[in-house]
RNA sequence: GCCCGGGUGGCGGAACGGUAGACGCGGCGGACUCAAAAUUCGCUUCCGGCAACGGAGUGAGGGUUCGAAUCCCUCCCCGGGUACCA
């Protein structure tokens, strides 16, 4: 029936060679990426002017058991990036490490006794292990671990650089307290007054602590982030956690002691309307004030039980408003009003001066304090709708001054005031009253910001050594620089007892003092984790680097990071803490990289039956299951369709099957395309078993080859009919993939558009091999001036998919000149699906596209997209009428308005339409549509 | 409460202000097979109709426009962040 050189027919996995086995496929490739170090990026590159170099990066793990699927989607996000940034020239560091300190690893230890360091390395290994095995393009060389001597050498080195820098502070502070964790935590750390981790009640303590400093970057860490290219929303949470306000710092007498109180206020213009003074129940003069008074034993009291009070109860804005009068007075600068003073546990110590003047007029809170206590309320700005005095809208009842429109938050004329003031809109005049404080002396203008100091000792094992001697001589003393690293030492216990595990390493702690050698003991906390994952891809640009964290030479050139991917969970502390990092550092003249993330994706959780997973739900989808069953490329292609990478989406069993038949027909489709067409002599990467494909080639076939190139892939020089759909097809899905991977994270839609042309490959085979030929032979008898009839029986015959007559021998030459067109063409548009899929689907593109081409798919450059294929010379106009589409018809492409308009008005169909109507208008929207207007 | 997202078939989701529902899943029907699996072909928003076709339709209600899932206003629901921040 066929030639007998003839390829065997396609019979779906009837054959080893089309059976698609990624188990098989994938370590091979892996391990000619290993063996020849393909995604290693040597440093010396820099140093070329032409290389464009790009960071791509994904953030830091937690090493901890097994990788889980966010992991998964994490990298098959980030290895996509560096994938197609490498093959548009770019010059690409993709590396990866370990966030190996930290409460997991110590927690478990204080259980089974296991060493924190032979839990994390397991980890490690276990982590290590299944990212080789997911193909992800790292360069191994600069891997890390936050744990090890040789990284947190330079985090002691950095944070030394911080201390000189007058960036560190070691200062008593009411601290958060978790009771189960035994430990100091940050205010982030805090969640609805419970600990992050151990969901305990926090408490508050006094304790001397380590800062870093980072308030005084606040405003810069603000305005900076108009400078990068974050999603909205996480630039505008971090806005919210700086929680920048503008106002005024006023300062209040008190009348019996003679001391001044400051208070920060956003609302000098309420200045006149204040009638009580509030201090926070942590004030420190608050004891002092009352000492000796008949208040003082209310005042302890109420003190007592406001400090001690849970931290959720306090924090509730609807909370009843209680407080203590303390008996004392202070004067109010503006107007000499003497307001009593009280402690309450809504002012908070920890933002502004914890002192406050209270305006019930135009607070909410301290109206609600008022009414509690029976404080007289003062109403300083008039409110919109409120008695105006030129009124001429009648006597609507909302133009009544009633009692109940205080507090009144918004805006409008200043009144009782001053005479300055009063008239003036509130918000023209709060710049003249800024002006006019500071002329009294009164107070000035002032910022103030939410966000707090970053606290960052821990009274913890597991963690970074402070690199800090405290002698009795000479104080603090910071280990020299050839001293460090200050090495963890092992303990036998990890349970902390209200201080460090390390306390109880006495040949650890003490010591000498650098600076007199005598006696001295080394500083026992350890530095909370966020410190060391806040330099990490510093350390990735010069990992190797011995003399110093990095060389800023090496380190500007590769930084800021051109693509950071994770998790939104990181949107705030991370985040933030790296930017002061790296502000920081650049200031001290370590570096000279004022953003650290230039652009950054935040990818969606995947959950499961709609929940986030848990092992406690029982719910978790293990990758390395689904990678067993399936291969990696599935997993990781599946992953980048379920949605937009960005949102949340549920994991589906069957949409996992539904990636692997598409990949298993892309295989199946490309083997035996390359085996029918066969793919290029230089076969060369991985040797497979069994491999005769190469040599097993119809010489027949290799005389028609394809010869025009294309981007680096082989394309027909001049298909027609159906091929010409088909090549056209591929030009179509390069342009919508590289669209769609450019920066716009699309890639559900990119790999829609693959299958896309993968179901047209099938279509066009199908129609080829299941006895098409003899359409295609007519097809081509007939382009030679044979008998037209022929050919409309015979593609009639192929359009049920049956071949209706033998094919004669005459037909049976053209038919396989026809066939081979075909196959080139079906080869182009597979080579191309294998090329735009190589980002997502690594190792099966790269073992068909070699089949295919003989090269190597992560070696081509991103094909590019001709004009002329994507350009066609008809379209599908559509017709509506009142906007409704009423007929569609092919148009030339070209046409003009008037050409448009007139073939649609004059269609069949649209008349039923128009009949009885006028014409209104026609709107023409060339190469679109028509639309005509009736009345 | 405030600040961000988001509501589209049975499901995940596509749609520069211009054909709503690409692609995938699921479902139904057919081919192949002794049979099954695998593969493959076709149909699949809803309502009416044998069909051609017609009508409705993107959370609800209004508006702008020749034309709105898309832009504007009001409201409802879901998710996230934050919350006595003066």
């Amino acid at each position: 029936m066929r030639g007998p050189s003839r390829a065997p027919p396609y019979h779906g996995g009837s054959r080893m060679e089309h059976r698609y086995d990624p188990q098989e496929i994938e370590p091979r490739w892996q391990a000619v990426w290993a063996e020849e170090k393909t995604w290693e990026v040597d440093d010396a590159v820099l140093d070329d002017p032409a290389v464009d170099p790009v960071y791509v990066l994904e953030m830091l793990p937690y090493p901890s058991g097994e990788p889980h699927v966010g992991h998964l989607k994490n990298y098959s996000i980030g290895d996509a990036v560096a994938h197609f940034k490498r093959r548009q020239g770019k010059t690409v560091l993709h590396p990866l490490g370990y966030d190996a300190f930290g409460l997991p690893a110590e927690n478990n230890a204080i259980k089974t006794g296991q060493h924190p360091r032979d839990a994390t390395e397991a980890s490690i290994a276990s982590f290590q292990r299944q990212f080789r095995d997911w193909g992800v393009s790292i360069d191994w060389s600069r891997e890390l671990a936050t744990h090890r001597p040789e990284y947190y050498r330079w985090t002691q080195w950095l944070f030394l650089k911080l201390l000189a820098g007058g960036l560190v502070e070691r200062r008593s502070a009411a601290v958060n307290w978790d009771p189960v964790e035994e430990s100091v935590l940050a205010n982030e750390q805090v969640i609805d007054g419970r600990g992050e981790r151990s969901g305990a009640l926090v408490e508050i303590r006094q304790l001397e602590q380590w800062f870093l400093k980072i308030t005084d970057y606040a405003q810069r860490l603000i305005d900076d982030l108009d400078t990068i290219q974050w999603p909205e929303h996480v630039k505008t949470m971090q806005r919210n956690w700086i929680g920048r306000s503008a106002g005024a710092r006023v300062s209040f007498r008190c009348e019996e002691t003679g001391d001044d109180y400051e208070v920060f206020t956003t609302r000098p213009d309420t200045l006149f309307g204040a009638t009580f003074f509030v201090l926070a129940p942590e004030h420190p003069d608050v004891e002092a004030l009352v000492a000796g008074t008949p208040q003082e034993a209310d005042v302890r009291a109420y003190v007592q039980k406001a400090l001690t009070a849970e931290r959720t109860e306090r924090g509730a804005a609807d909370k009843e408003k209680t407080g203590v009068p303390l008996g004392r007075h202070v004067i109010n600068p503006v107007n000499g009003d003497r307001l009593p003073m009280y402690v309450a546990d809504y002012v908070l110590m920890d933002y502004g001066t914890g002192a406050i003047m209270a305006v019930p007029g135009h607070d909410q809170r301290d109206f609600d304090f008022a009414q509690a206590y029976e404080l007289p309320v003062k109403r300083v700005i008039q409110g919109a709708n409120e008695g105006a005095p030129d009124s001429h809208l009648g006597d609507d009842a909302a133009w009544e001054l009633s009692p109940e429109a205080l507090p009144y938050i918004g805006d409008g004329p200043v009144v009782d005031s001053h005479p300055d003031f009063d008239g003036r809109h509130n918000r023209e005049a709060l710049a003249a009253m800024n002006d006019w404080l500071k002329s009294e002396g009164k107070g000035e203008e002032a910022i103030n910001f939410r966000l707090r100091d970053w606290l960052v000792s821990r009274q913890r094992y597991w963690g970074c050594p402070i690199p800090v001697i405290h002698c009795p001589e000479h104080g603090m003393v910071p280990v020299p620089e050839d001293q460090l690293p200050v090495v963890l030492p092992d303990v036998e216990d990890y349970k902390p007892k209200g201080r460090s595990p390390l306390a109880a390493a006495e040949d650890w702690v003490n010591t000498t003092c650098p600076t007199c050698g005598g006696p001295a003991k080394r500083e026992t906390d350890t530095l909370d984790t966020f410190v060391d994952s806040s330099w990490y891809f510093l350390r990735y640009t010069d990992a190797l680097n011995t003399d110093a964290p990095f060389d800023p030479k090496v380190t500007n050139r590769w930084m800021p990071v051109d693509q950071y991917i994770g998790g939104v969970e990181h949107a705030i502390l991370h985040l933030l803490y790296a930017r002061f990092f790296c502000k920081a550092l650049t200031d001290l003249g370590v570096l000279d990289v004022n953003e650290p993330f230039q652009n950054l994706f935040t990818q969606g959780m995947i959950t499961k039956d709609g929940a986030k997973m848990s092992k406690s739900k029982g719910n978790v989808v293990a990758p390395r299951a689904i990678i067993d069953r399936y291969g990696v490329d599935t997993a990781r292609t599946y992953v980048c369709f379920m949605g937009p990478p960005d949102q949340d989406a549920d994991w589906s069993d069957e949409g996992v099957e539904g990636v692997s038949r598409f990949l298993g027909r892309l295989w199946r489709l490309s083997a035996e395309a390359a085996e029918r067409v066969g793919g290029s002599s230089g076969v060369r990467g991985a040797a497979r078993p069994g491999d005769e494909a190469a040599g097993d080639r119809d010489p027949g076939v290799a005389a028609t080859e394809p010869n025009t190139v294309v981007a680096g892939i082989l394309a027909p020089e001049s298909p027609e009919g159906d091929d010409l759909e088909l090549v056209r097809k591929a030009h179509w899905a390069i342009d919508k993939v590289t669209q769609d991977l450019d920066g716009r994270f699309a890639f559900n839609t990119a790999i829609s558009a693959v299958m896309e042309l993968v179901n047209a490959v099938s279509s066009r085979r199908n129609a080829v091999a299941e006895g098409a030929s003899t359409a295609a032979a007519a097809r081509a008898a007939s382009r030679e001036g044979a008998n037209a009839n022929d050919a409309g029986d015979a593609a009639d015959g192929a359009g049920d998919g049956y071949a209706a007559v033998s094919p004669t021998a005459a037909d049976t030459d053209a038919a396989l000149i026809a066939d081979a067109e075909a196959w080139a063409a079906i080869r182009f548009a597979l080579t191309t699906a294998n090329t735009l899929l190589q980002p997502f689907a690594p190792h099966l593109t790269a073992e068909a596209y070699e089949r295919l081409t003989g090269t190597r798919v992560w070696e081509q450059p991103w094909p590019e997209a001709e004009q002329r294929y994507l350009e066609r010379d008809e379209f599908e106009l559509v017709v509506q009428v009142q906007g409704k589409v009423r007929d569609r018809v092919m148009a030339p492409t070209g046409a003009s308005k008037d050409e448009l308009e007139s073939l649609a008005l004059g269609r069949e169909k649209l008349q039923p339409f128009l009949e009885g109507k006028t014409v209104v208008k026609v709107i023409v929207v060339p190469g679109k549509l028509v639309n005509v207007v009736v009345r």
